[in-house]
DNA sequence: GTCTATACAAGGATAGAC
DNA sequence: GTCTATCCTTGTATAGAC
């Protein structure tokens, strides 16, 4: 079994790490593009610079294809995920939450559209993802919304539309770029945009659900040295 | 050129009519989960009742049925787009915008989808339509927003931002309606759920915004009386 | 006016040459 | 390991039977 012709032999050779990775971005774009099913494996290879069935030998089908790029997305999503308690400052959280998600949708605007088109199309590929694993992440971070709300840290709005909202307006700037770039007759969003933008929606949203600065409470010491 | 033997000639015959009806609302259904190119005339036809050459015999092409679908979708939107003057009052103008997006999206989920997914694929046929019509709405709208904003009316936020926020919040809904449902665990949000939302994204909207009331003015007798 | 039969290209996938 | 040739299905579109 053993193959001494191949240097770097770990998780298939370099030429195939190199080509994978050619395959899955050109494959991003065009599942981006079209869909799942308007996608066509000629295009992809095309935009890889590989012949059509190199596509097919290195994925298998076109199906783990799309799902191999659908779960390095959750990846990608997860990754950002960070866990928030109780005890947090809610500026705080909302403001990084709502910083984290414009970086996705900057960083992999591609990645972003393929996603919102599964979902648009009924989401066959990651139904029980979302009534799964994401509910549950959702229903945790509503909690403790709610008991900030609770707590008169913010005023007692729904949590689960307070998500959405924050998602919507958010991934907006990817998923709807085209439509962004025609209205503001430009060629593409500089950072500065991108940074306005997120003040912007982050004002809105603290200001819009009242969010309040926690009392210092006494029994910590790390909130009375930092005053 | 006459013809007698069908009664109600005009823009067609009944059976005609009824026939593009059922095309049209199947292929806004078949576009929108698929895409232009995901979608088949296949498809089209079996959800219409019909055999797949009579799509093509009613609809031309492939191509000008889904130009039509899109028109039928900017006719819709254009239904709605209401002028407003800088002597609206803010509150109700951006509340009325809100309420009108959540009712199309309501209304027309699959036309949204489809709307949506030809952005998502570039915007290959709507390019003009945003970069022409649809930008100088924005930019009308967004000159009157900015009028209010210098008259103390609300924060001078970014007016095409502010746009930006209330048609992704809203649209949501529809475009991403499987992420809803899954995360929610609901098999259809309820009219209920759908006022809450408003009422949700309207008091964001304009709390986050600052906007007040304007001062009544001595001169307008319609103000006077209303108090 | 409406549907069947068919032309012809493009799709995904596999077998086998190199 | 990589690419060419090929199979079979499905796609759009049209011609012609009913």
């Amino acid at each position: 079994m053993a193959k001494v012709d191949n240097i770097s032999e770990q998780e298939g050779g370099a030429i195939r790490r190199r080509n994978e990775r050619a395959i899955l971005a050109a494959a991003e774009r065009v599942f981006a593009r079209h869909g799942y099913r308007g996608a066509s494996l000629q295009e992809i290879a095309e935009q890889a610079g590989l012949p059509k069935s190199n596509v097919l030998y290195y994925m298998g089908s076109k199906r783990k294809l799309y799902v191999r790029l659908l779960e390095r997305m959750m990846e990608r999503w997860n990754a950002m995920l960070d866990d928030i308690s109780p005890e947090d400052d809610p500026a705080e959280v909302l403001s990084a939450f709502i910083r984290s998600k414009m970086q996705i949708s900057r960083r992999h605007p591609e990645g972003s559209r393929l996603f919102a088109s599964e979902i648009l199309g009924g989401a066959p590929f990651l139904q029980e993802y979302l009534s799964g694993e994401l509910r549950d992440w959702v229903q945790s971070r509503a909690a403790v919304f709610r008991e900030w709300a609770d707590r008169g840290l913010m005023d007692p709005v729904d949590p689960i539309w307070l998500i959405f909202l924050i998602w919507s307006s958010t991934q907006h700037y990817a998923d709807f770029e085209a439509q962004v770039l025609g209205i503001t007759g430009r060629d593409a969003l500089s950072d500065e945009d991108l940074e306005k933008i997120t003040e912007f929606l982050t004002r809105v949203v603290i200001k819009g659900c009242g969010v309040r600065h926690p009392a210092p409470r006494a029994e910590d010491p790390a909130t009375l040295t930092e005053r």
